[in-house]
DNA sequence: TCAGAATGCTCC
DNA sequence: ATTCTGT
DNA sequence: ACAGAATGAGCATTCTGA
């Protein structure tokens, strides 16, 4: 895969280098880097609607047969295939297909910032400028790029669509709608990109300028560089296992959202999602709590504390830092639910306006004063990270951390972690293979949660009572399954999640035929859910399925212990998955709408009863 | 015109 | 997010 | 060991029908 492609990047660079940016990104099947904003913003809907205007098909048989292919995609090439050809149409080119991506993704920004956001030259003093420093960014941009006019931005973009697709032959329906819709599905997505692309320049040293900002250990301030991520570990003894003779430290893991905090020298501040998204203009307050002089003085409040301090010393004049952002109550001192943090607002967030406060956790730094620490061990660069920060209770916060190899000692953190509202502990080695490896290479370091663990966490024996069609890979079978739980006073079922992971493939074929004979035509009269859940097809209760969960959350769609807990809303499941399934349990012996309250409220209990953070470092 | 539904997108 | 699978 | 592709809940925003 990685010569062919690669071979193919040559033969770009040797023919038409100006085609390479487009070919490098159509292979990726980006349109930006992430930090752009940009976004196509077609989802399967509208690309329906295109995909049966372009080939002149009815909505409805297009999504039929996409129900039954599994991929709109070939839906696509079918309706090509079909269609006669009056004349040749003008041949696509990786230009044009491009340029049409990017035209589609600024209808979005048009439509959606255009009319939103106060259209002046921004100052410096001027709270807007960090606000909407992006939006106004990217207006600029359009006004250059973008002439047309006329229709709404929808229409436009459907436009497009529907040019490519006529213009397409042969296999290029297919492809062009995945790559709308994101699903190429050939094996082959960004980090092969990336690899044969720097093989490719390797050969060819005459390419002018390296088209992706690739994340080289050189990086920019202000650019946001993959994070390194964690892989799942069931103990603890697994962790002693692998760290074996290693120097490690455990952190709390923070149950918010990650945050990659850029500080430049001229005292500008970025942050930026896990997936390299801009999210500056959504947490103002972690910006003006590093850099509120510069920006801001009209709107600093002495009443509010959150904002009116500065966390980093003056020695750091620019740096990179690696944090989790939580949802906080200052006035209690306590971490509060990821659900909570995720009611945030998301853009164009003000001060004044701020519903949700937050506190930033760091552990980690990537770069400080001109100095990439990438290549530095972690405990050097904890060493940079304690030494140039200061900690403000509730504000900015270094993760806990303990160094210990002792099985009881961790075990014992890990209670801890929990019972100050965290998910689970981060194990990192301090001293070997502890460099930072963005998102690129190994998962150098572990998570650990209860939830993994067998025989602990919440396990839930539900029902199938519905399933939805797979599609790609699981074409041909059901691709998840709606689960209920049993309430015993009603005798009826209640929705309490979907799920479409744990399954081995011939376990989900399994499935899938064994529930094929229990479908149904209509829902059963004792079945309880929002008439929004619309699967395509629906079982008389049969099976049992054992599932796992890290949580349980109140629910706006699902249906469990509806009337227990809160009247009008049910109760659902954080990240389920498939266990296995229980053969000996009827679906009237299922986890019983008392049974998840119970649960519920134990969480709840056990969040109530968390203790403040402390630190020991 | 507005509220609910649909959509697109993010995150844990 | 979690999980499974092919390379 | 890793990259990729299946899939989850739930949010804010946009669209649409009464
Ligand atoms: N102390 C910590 N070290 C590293 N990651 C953390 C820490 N606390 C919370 N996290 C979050 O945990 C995520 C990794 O877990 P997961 O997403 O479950 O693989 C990271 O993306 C962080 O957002």
């Amino acid at each position: 895969m990685t010569e062919i492609l690669c071979n193919a990047f040559r033969t770009v660079i040797a023919t038409t280098p100006g085609n390479l940016l487009a070919t490098v990104y159509l292979t990726a099947n980006k349109i930006a880097p992430p930090h752009e904003g940009l976004e196509l913003g077609i989802g399967e809907a509208s690309l329906v609607k295109a995909l049966a205007e372009a080939y002149g098909r009815k909505e409805e048989h297009v999504k039929k047969q996409n129900s039954e292919l599994g991929d709109l995609g070939l839906v696509a090439k079918a309706s090509r295939s079909t269609q006669r050809l009056m004349f040749q149409p003008k041949p696509l080119t990786i230009d044009k297909v491009f340029s049409a991506f990017l035209a589609i993704a600024k209808q979005l920004l048009e439509s959606h910032s255009f009319d939103k956001y106060p259209f002046t030259i921004p100052n410096s003093k001027d709270v807007s400028f960090i606000v909407f420093k992006r939006p106004i960014m990217v207006m600029a941009f359009d006004l250059l790029w973008c002439k047309e006019s006329g229709a709404n931005s929808h229409d436009k973009k459907k436009n497009h669509i529907k040019g490519l697709l006529v213009a397409a032959t042969e296999c290029e329906p297919l492809y062009i709608t995945r790559l709308l819709q994101s699903k190429m599905r050939i094996g082959l997505a960004e980090k092969t990109v990336l690899v044969a692309l720097g093989q490719a320049a390797a050969y060819s040293e005459t390419c002018p300028n390296p088209p992706l900002q690739t994340q080289s250990p050189l990086e920019e301030v202000g650019v946001p560089i993959g994070p390194m991520l964690a892989k799942p570990t069931k103990a603890v003894s697994e962790i002693i296992d692998k760290f074996q003779g290693m120097e490690f430290t455990c952190e709390y893991k923070y149950d918010g959202e990650r945050a990659q905090i850029h500080y430049m020298e001229d005292g500008s501040v970025e942050i930026y999602s896990r997936n390299a998204e801009w999210n500056t203009g959504k947490y103002p307050d972690v910006v003006s709590s590093i850099s509120r002089e510069k920006f801001i003085p009209a709107i600093c409040k002495p009443t509010n504390s959150s904002s009116a301090v500065l966390f980093k010393k003056d020695t750091a004049k620019s740096f990179v830092l690696d944090c989790e952002i939580v949802a906080y109550d200052h006035e209690k001192q306590k971490i509060l639910p990821f659900q909570v943090l995720s009611t945030r607002a998301r853009k164009g967030v003000i001060l004044s306006g701020i519903k949700v406060t937050v506190c930033t956790f760091a552990f980690d730094i990537l770069y400080i004063n001109g100095q990439p620490l990438l290549q530095e061990q972690l405990k050097v660069r904890r060493q940079h990270l304690y030494s140039s920060f200061e900690e403000v209770p509730g504000v900015f916060q270094f993760a806990t951390a303990t160094i210990t190899n002792d099985v009881e000692e961790i075990q014992k953190f890990l209670e801890a972690a929990v019972n100050s509202s965290c998910e689970g502990l981060i194990i990192k080695t301090l001293d070997k293979d502890a460099t930072y490896e963005p998102s690129k290479r190994s998962n150098n370091w572990l998570k650990l949660k209860k939830d993994y663990m067998e025989s602990i966490g919440d396990s839930l024996d539900l029902v199938p009572i519905a399933a939805f069609h797979g599609r790609g890979k699981r074409t041909g079978v059901y691709g998840s399954f709606l689960l209920a739980c049993y309430d015993e006073q009603n005798e009826e079922y209640q929705t309490i999640c979907n799920i479409g992971t744990g399954f081995s493939e011939s376990q989900l074929e399994e499935r899938s035929a064994s529930l094929r004979n229990k479908v149904i035509p209509t829902p059963k009269p004792y079945y309880r859910y929002a008439d929004t859940v619309n699967p395509d097809v629906w079982f008389e209760p049969a099976e049992v399925w054992e599932v796992k969960a890290a949580d349980l959350s109140i629910s706006p769609v699902h249906r469990a212990a509806s009337g227990i807990v809160y009247p009008n809303k049910g109760i659902s499941l954080r990240f389920p998955r498939l266990v296995h399934v229980r053969d000996d349990k009827s679906p009237e012996q299922a986890t019983t709408s008392d049974q998840v309250a119970d649960m519920y409220r134990a969480q709840k209990i056990n969040h109530a009863n968390n203790h403040e953070e402390e630190d020991d470092d």
